[in-house]
RNA sequence: GCCGGCGUAGCUCAGCUGGUAGAGCAAGUGAUUUGUAAUCACUAGGUCGGGGGUUCGAAUCCCUUCGCCGGCUCCA
């Protein structure tokens, strides 16, 4: 039996997803129990019922586990040999649980009971029910048993506990709290990009505000691709079916491209940008004195998404990629990726991230190429890594069709990850298209090629930073930097002087002209989060000064424009 | 794609068991000229996501479709 670590709270949850399904079996009779194991924040448990559970079941659930709890019945565990074990859970008619059992190696087995409910577990568990203090039920979602979309759909009850009510109800603020940084949400409130029904499911549409800022991490990364020896590249949207058929993605990724005709002959709609660098690559020969050839694109590329998977600016049909292909010698494969690799680091310290997670993908089941070159790739990969010190997961059989690959990964605002950065070797589409250069030795060697991506997608990119922000973009992002704010109408011309002054320094700024209060306007600018608003009045006015508001700190009373705009400049030179 | 939920004015939402829609904010108009998170009044605005059905009558019930949300699966 593998040895696992059991952190007190662990047990505690786990304790309580028990009493859960003890909970649904007494209410429901005849359920049958899929697995109910302790995660991140909380528990969950599958189960098999007719019924579909809704919320008020989920009260009922919650009743009824209150219920077992101050029965304080002690969880007993109890060893039994496996065929023992297979009856009787034949006889409780759980068919999944029999189904565990079959396939768990060792002879001997535990089983833990409290009250009449038995349920197959290694434990351990709390000595009896009455220790779990707080706890609720939070949602019921689908699940495939064993994760398997080929088997029965459960229903999976999600819900959490704590040790004491007040942990509890800090949790669930954290969850209100979350929800407020919703990058769906914002983007509403800060009129930022839209979805529409009538235009299809994930396609995004950049609102003003939302283009500025888009504008912003284009030339961001155009500066830095530029500043690291990249050559800018635009290759077209549409290709051939048959060019597919040559990098494999036909075979490979078929399910997740469009395909259309074109006087009878079959077009496909580009979800990756590579075959579009590879043609470049092959229009002369190449020389190894050329090597390395990095060519960058913003290449936008729509993938088909199953439906149920598409999230926000997240997970999207369309995006835009600040893609790159870099093709290099086998030796100077290493050195590019911890190019790649600082590149990367740089520009989420920039933005702000320093929360992510770094996976190195290995083989698929679908792949291409050979086993030894997927085990090249990998090690140089993985040095890399070891280059800059990062500690990193596996994520097993995770690569891509074409390589393995490593991705950092960002997280939203409920804890979720979503990847950014991804960085995939690939030794199959040199193959295939038969790609060479003119070696020292003049004799032709095969250039291995990188995919990466530094931003990943601008929309998942544009997503994470508004979630990480909270929509309180830093100075240097802000779609309106400065709203000035004028008492009066007698104000308009003193306002309208500073707005002059700050537009030739090419600040992003409004003037509230509305015939409103100021503190109205002052509202709706902090609501808007715009990081500075200068209020102008008589006193302004008559000593030449602004009143500052500084989004997060409040009033901080009168300054002169020069050391304003200073003050503004260098915060936007400085990417704060 | 799968399971479940949801879709009412630009936004946030109300509308009990079927009797043909309502608030606040936003918008427009007018008044107000304001000192740091909502000035007041008036006006306009919806074939209740689309299509079909049940019914004398549907926002309310049923079917279907699109979209969204939470998971699962998938994920370059």
């Amino acid at each position: 039996m593998a040895v696992q670590k059991d952190d007190e709270l662990e047990i505690y949850r786990h304790s309580a997803a028990h009493v859960m399904a003890h909970a649904v079996s007494e209410l429901f009779p005849g359920v049958k129990l899929g697995i109910g194991p302790p995660i991140e924040d909380g528990f969950y448990y599958d189960f098999d019922l007719d019924h579909s559970l809704t919320t008020e079941d989920l009260e009922k659930i919650e009743e009824k586990m209150r219920e077992i709890v101050k029965r304080d019945e002690p969880f007993i565990r109890e060893e039994i040999p496996k065929d023992e074990a297979i009856k009787l859970f034949t006889s409780l008619n759980q068919p999944f649980k029999v189904e565990l059992i079959k396939e768990i190696e060792d002879d001997k087995l535990t089983i833990y009971r409290e009250g009449n409910f038995v349920d197959l577990c290694r434990g351990p568990h709390l000595s009896s029910t009455g220790k779990i203090k707080a706890f609720k039920l939070l949602s019921v979602a689908g699940a495939y048993w064993r994760g398997d979309e080929k088997n029965a759909m459960l229903q999976r009850i999600y819900g959490t506990s704590f040790k004491t009510q007040n942990e509890l109800d800090e949790y669930l603020k954290k969850l209100e709290e979350a929800a407020k940084r919703d990058h769906r949400k914002l983007g509403k409130e800060l009129d930022l990009f839209s979805f529409h029904e009538v235009a299809g499911a994930g396609l995004v549409f950049y609102h003003p505000k939302g283009a500025v800022l888009r504008f912003i991490l284009e030339d961001f990364i155009k500066m830095e691709h530029a500043k690291r020896g990249y050559q800018f590249v635009i290759t077209p949207h549409i290709l051939k079916g048959d060019l597919w058929k040559i990098s494999g993605h036909y075979d490979f990724y078929r399910e997740n491209m469009y395909f259309f005709e074109i006087d009878e002959k079959e077009y496909a709609v580009k979800p990756m940008n590579c075959l579009g660098h590879i043609l470049i690559y092959q229009t002369k020969p190449r020389s190894y004195r050329e090597l390395p050839i990095r060519f960058f694109e913003l290449g936008t590329v729509y993938r088909y998404e199953r439906s149920g998977v598409l999230h926000g600016l997240l997970r999207v049909r369309g995006f835009t990629q600040d893609d790159a292909h870099i093709f290099c010698s086998i030796e100077q494969l290493e050195d590019e990726i911890i190019g790649v690799l600082d590149f990367a680091f740089y520009t989420l310290k920039t933005f702000g991230f320093k929360e992510y997670e770094i996976k190195l993908s290995t083989r698929p089941e679908k792949y291409a190429g050979t086993p030894e070159i997927w085990e090249e790739a990998t090690k140089a990969l993985k040095q890399a890594m070891e280059h800059h010190g990062v500690a990193y997961e596996v994520d097993p059989g995770e690569g891509v069709f074409y390589g393995p690959k490593i991705d950092i990964k960002l997280k939203d605002a409920i804890g979720r990850f979503w990847q950014a950065t991804t960085i995939q070797v690939d030794f199959n589409n040199p193959e295939r298209f038969d790609m060479v250069y003119w070696g020292q030795d003049n004799l032709q060697h095969q250039p291995v090629m990188i995919h990466r991506a530094i931003f990943g997608s601008l929309e998942r990119f544009t997503g994470a930073l508004i979630e990480h922000y909270a929509g309180a973009l830093p100075v240097w992002l802000s779609p309106v930097q400065v709203v000035v704010i004028p008492i009066a109408n007698r104000h308009f011309d003193y306002a309208q002087k500073v707005a002059q002054r700050l537009s030739q320094e090419k600040i992003r700024f409004e003037v509230d002209e509305r015939s409103e209060s100021i503190g109205k306007k002052v509202r709706d600018a902090q609501i808007q989060k715009v990081p500075y608003m200068l209020v102008v009045g008589d006193k302004e006015v008559e000593k030449r000064v602004v009143a500052l508001r500084e989004r997060k700190e409040g009033d901080k009373g009168q300054i002169s424009l020069d050391n304003f705009i200073k003050k503004i400049k260098k915060e936007i030179e400085e990417k704060f």
